[in-house]
RNA sequence: GCGCCCGUAGCUCAGCCGGACAGAGCAACGGAUUUCUAAUCCGUGGGUCGGGUGUUCGAGUCACCCCGGGCGCGCCA
């Protein structure tokens, strides 16, 4: 089937057309409204030209008006205050477009024109430290961008760049020879290293000789020494298995895994390349990068090889670049990583554009998460909150919930239940929010039952299965997000035929789902998956006020059916939606 | 000192390329239920969009300057 287009695209090029017959430049937007009172879609054209020639725009919207022909699709359109151009779509082209959505598989979102290969750099977490609150909003994010990007026809390399071969590996070696609890390592090894890990930390920085002996550690590791090989093996192997665990919760899944380790024989020839190419200079002891002529990196240099001769991040994400660029072959590469490397990663992206790589580098920063007292989320004790205990905390609390809202539910149901609505409720909470803003971790309110939250989504999906579980068709609507659904659809017509808009309530719900593949491509425009979430939240109001003023089962046919047809379209538009975001929907609640 | 981000209703936040009287949720108040799960819906009150100047037919949105908060700035990642 050839990929169908939105309103908002049949409207555009239909406004277009009209631009050009009637002599005047193709300008302006034509996009949702701001307010019902105004219809569906609007144009601002006439503004911009009434401006640019001098002319009442009212009167170039009339002019417009008579070489415009939409009348398939919407009321004839209004000329409205300065002079903005109306459109209301007619409940018949909505009931056939909601007809076509349901026979296409993504829903109306269009395949893009420009498929890219994009490696999608997220999570990333330190070995020997725990993953913590403070990884998850890179993690959540870079999720849901790389399963958007799927969507819309990209290729998506996942890629864990952990970190697993810094400088921490001297004090971390020093520490297991020096420190280590042989029992508390058996109890919990993770921990364990992390304790070895913050002492060594602490003494070094008081006593310059175990400094020194940890630079010896690295020294030697980064040489292949066999034994300190060995324990890094080890440490990193521990590590895996905390990482593993809060990837399985979260239900996260990468395609590849290149730590820093990875690069570390390419190292020296990075260095040698850039000082080769004299894009690199010797200064005190160090090879280092100069930005003399980028204003704002003009005093701020970035070293690639320290004076000691070891290698720094900088070195490995130059080598990452290589590898992505000339191994994968990727033509885009995202870095979801914190704010506060913005200038390392403007170095690193200017020394790409020096050395020739040819990609599309973005950096995408986000906020911080803080706790009750607006400052960065620790616990009681000041330090970071485990990421693990805090998705393990989210499935409990949500257990609690289901028990009380649904004691008749069998065990193991209540705890699949609930580690959806804990874990939703976790990544909704901060992928519903612009990703600049800094927020406020709120057990309550991210649980909570209404608001714009993730447990309210899945109540509209979960009523939806119940009133098809009651209909005894309860296999039409559900299954994993991925399954062929329009096969296993009753096909074709029966959908067209079936669909009688009639309600304001009922035509307000097929218009929303009409915009579903209008929102998808939006979110890639500068990442903004709260776009897609907002969108959603609002899919679930008009769902519920559709359900309290129409009665699905209880109505006389043919609106019986057609109430069926629009309650299966949303719980699927709902069901892919929070599945773009890593969020699953539960039959019950 | 330089650079980046944030400042919108009592609280938590939307408002991407400038467009129609600034929106939502929570909280407050008033209604609706022998239910297709009220885990919901309908309604009311509430904001000089941190402050100022400028650009524009039009500024929460763009530019510049201040104020307040956060973060970053050669050998940590």
């Amino acid at each position: 089937m050839l990929a169908m287009e939105t309103f908002q695209e049949l409207l555009a090029k239909k406004f277009a057309g009209a631009l050009a017959k009637a002599g005047l430049p193709e300008t302006g937007e034509l996009t949702l409204t701001s307010d019902p009172r105004f219809g569906d879609y609007q144009s601002n054209a006439a503004l911009i030209l009434g401006k640019q020639r001098r002319e009442n725009p009212r009167g170039v919207a009339a002019k417009i008006l008579t070489s415009l022909d939409v009348a398939e699709l919407c009321d004839p359109p209004q000329v409205a205050g300065a002079g903005f151009i109306n459109f209301t779509l007619r409940p018949e082209a909505v009931t056939t477009k909601a007809a076509e959505l349901l026979e296409d598989q993504k829903l109306g979102v269009a395949t893009t024109a420009s498929p890219n290969r994009i490696v999608i750099d997220f999570g990333s977490p330190n070995v020997a430290k725990p993953m913590h609150v403070g990884h998850i909003r890179s993690i959540v994010l870079g999720d849901a961008l790389a399963r958007i990007a799927r969507f819309l026809g990209h290729e998506v390399i996942r890629d864990n760049h952990i970190g697993d071969w810094g400088t921490q590996f001297g004090m971390v070696i020093w520490g297991w020879k020096n420190l280590l609890d042989q029992q508390a390592l058996a109890r919990d090894p993770l921990a364990e290293i992390v304790r070895i890990y913050k002492e060594t930390n602490e003494r070094s920085t008081i006593d310059p000789q175990i400094r020194e002996a940890c630079r010896q550690e690295l020294v030697k590791l980064q040489a292949g020494d066999k034994e300190n090989l060995d324990i890094w093996n080890e440490c990193v192997a521990f590590s895996m298995q905390d990482f593993e665990h809060v990837y399985e919760l979260l239900d996260i899944h990468y395609d590849i895994q290149c730590g820093e380790s990875f690069y570390n024989n390419r190292l020296p020839g990075v260095v040698e390349r850039l000082l080769k190419s004299g894009i690199a200079e010797m200064s005190e002891g160090a090879v280092v990068v100069f930005f003399r002529d980028v204003p704002a990196l003009a005093d701020k240099p970035c070293i690639i090889r320290k004076n000691d001769g070891g290698y720094n991040y900088a070195t490995s994400d130059i080598a990452t670049v290589d590898y992505r660029v000339n191994d994968l072959k990727a033509d885009t590469i995202w870095y979801v990583v914190g704010a506060p490397q913005i200038l390392h990663f403007k170095q690193i992206f200017e020394i790409a554009r020096r050395a020739g790589y040819q990609a599309d580098f973005r950096h995408i920063t986000f906020g911080s998460v803080l706790g009750d007292d607006r400052k960065l989320m620790k616990t009681r004790s000041g330090e970071n909150v485990p990421l693990r205990q805090l998705l393990e905390e989210a499935g409990a609390r949500a257990r609690k919930i289901v028990e009380e809202k649904n004691p008749d539910l069998i065990e193991q149901e209540k705890t699949e239940i609930a580690r959806k609505i804990g874990i939703g409720a976790v990544k909704y909470a901060d992928l519903s929010q612009y990703r600049m803003t800094d927020y406020i971790f709120s057990w309550d309110k991210m649980l909570a039952l209404q608001g714009n939250t993730a447990p309210y989504l899945q109540n509209a999906y979960v009523r939806i299965r119940s009133i098809f579980r009651k209909a005894g068709e309860a296999d039409s609507c559900s299954h994993g997000p991925m399954a062929g659904r329009a096969e296993d659809a009753p096909q074709g017509r029966g959908y067209k035929d079936s669909l009688v808009l009639a309600e304001s309530a009922e035509i307000s719900l097929a218009k929303r789902l009409c915009q579903f593949a209008e929102v998808v491509p939006q979110v890639l425009n500068d990442f903004r998956p709260n776009i897609l979430a907002n969108y959603l939240f609002e899919l679930a109001n008009s769902f519920h006020s559709f359900y309290e003023a129409c009665p699905v089962l209880k109505a006389p046919e043919p609106t019986r059916s057609s109430r069926l047809v629009l309650c299966e379209l949303t719980g699927r538009v709902l069901e892919r939606g929070l599945d773009l975001l890593g969020i699953k929907v539960p039959e019950k609640m």
